[in-house]
DNA sequence: AGTTCCCAATCGATCGATAGGCCGGCTTCG
DNA sequence: CGAAGCCGGCCTATCGATCGATTGGGAACT
């Protein structure tokens, strides 16, 4: 029979002296939820199969996390506000409609292909929220999106791009490139970076973007490079994945209110 | 408290003299079971509130229905069966690369967007299928999306598209298409022919279709008018909706084998 | 009498979550 | 220095609720 791994003692003693046991342990909980929500979905996913992938009981679950719906929330408000934080600190690189909408883009398809994962069970299972999570997250989001409209909104009146409906083109836009975090594969041809160049030219493209009477393509607009941008969102997920991770989830036991 | 309600059987009656009363209660289930799958999931959808939408009781459901996975797996298959034979069809009108792909868009997203609540679960609820189940359903949507690639790789090859990477452009147009069943609503401020037909320009501009140096718009494609080809879809629709709806799925008590 | 249609009651399985305790390291105090 | 007490980390066992599905009819119509 399969029996528990006893915790390997010498690994864990060979870390940092402060609460690191702690955080893999928590970390282990998350990257296993992530991974089994991302696969069956919030739903068909049982907090036993969570517990056995992160090679734990359930009860111990209970240890580092609220709940699983807890669970939940806190992946969709990160990757919320993750995406939010790095768009806006490309953004400062970027020069006009054109260079704004490839830096979004870029940001956007970067982290959906990088943190796919995350960025999947964000999209996918806002129904599994309650409703005032769901208002939580969705305040968020369109938060987020804003960004983009305002873009398509300043490049159609100033003639850089050509919409025959803003709205219809945002939808559009932000759904292919949700599509990414569905059938990317760090295995597959190509890598995050060339995907996000692929996109841009496609959202350039979508958008009629033009300058002089010739159509705008990615090298033609001010944008950080694409390389930045990844680097951008590789340290937000990075600053994150610790900051998570420092501890149980239930700080002391306190007196219920 | 709310008792079920009686089943007005005046309604019933005045019915043609066939097998309408069973229809009509197997269409019941039916809409309730795509509805609450499509709003909450698969997973998160219970027999029982399939039951209390349709007003029956869990029993009654499966006098009409094997099992709620069959309820899924014939949405999917009916779903993908449906959007290829309107496909195939509608591409019998239309002439070249450009042509072409003008008509596929205009029947994936006329198919999300007047049948979006199937759609919806045919594209998300993949993941809930058994392997066997799967394997039927992804046979069927690799065939239909064939069509798509062959499309792009003949628009590519006579140089009547301009493609960076014809695989990534072709799964950045599905999902783009497929997004359509998440946010339309017939009660919008788009119909479904408007929303098809700004969706063929944006794929028109995303494959940089062109011919002697002039960029393609719809109209300058040979292809079935959205009109015609959202009535191909309404028949198709209608078609089904009688022919699956024609009585019980036990069609009578057999010995097991 | 047979068939169709449907219900109340209930099955075993599994769900998310909790109770209560064991174990080992750390701190405190003699 | 060593014993005592505490606490974080994790366990087994189990809670009530709900899951999909079935049994065994009863009422209505043919």
């Amino acid at each position: 029979m399969p029996r528990r791994q006893p915790l390997d003692r010498a690994a864990l003693a060979s870390q940092p002296p402060d609460g690191s046991a702690k955080r893999s342990t928590k970390r282990r909980i998350e990257d296993a939820a992530l991974h089994l929500f991302a696969a069956r979905g919030f739903e068909a996913t049982g907090i036993r199969d969570i517990a056995d992938e992160a090679g734990l009981s359930t009860a111990a679950l209970y240890h580092y996390m609220g709940s699983k719906d807890e669970l939940l929330i806190d992946f969709m408000l990160v990757s919320m506000t993750q995406l939010t934080r790095v768009a806006q600190e490309a953004l400062a690189g970027a020069e006009g409609p054109a260079g704004e909408l490839a830096c979004l883009v870029r940001v956007h398809v970067g982290f959906h292909a990088l943190d796919s994962q995350r960025s999947l069970v964000a999209d996918d299972e806002l129904r599994a929220l309650s409703e005032e999570a769901f208002a939580r997250v969705i305040r968020l989001r369109d938060n987020y999106e804003q960004l983009w409209a305002d873009i398509l909104e300043r490049g159609q009146r100033t003639g850089v791009f050509r919409l025959a409906n803003a709205r219809v083109t945002r939808l559009a836009l932000l759904e292919m490139c949700n599509g990414v975090a569905r059938w990317f594969s760090d295995k597959g041809p190509l890598t995050a970076a060339e995907l996000a160049d692929a996109f841009t030219d496609l959202a350039l493209a979508m958008v009629s973007a033009h300058s002089n009477q010739r159509p705008l393509r990615r090298a033609d607009v001010t944008c950080p490079p694409t390389s930045d941008i990844l680097a951008i969102i590789e340290r937000e997920l990075r600053e994150f994945g610790e900051a998570s991770a420092s501890g149980p989830a239930k700080p002391a036991s306190q007196g219920a209110a």
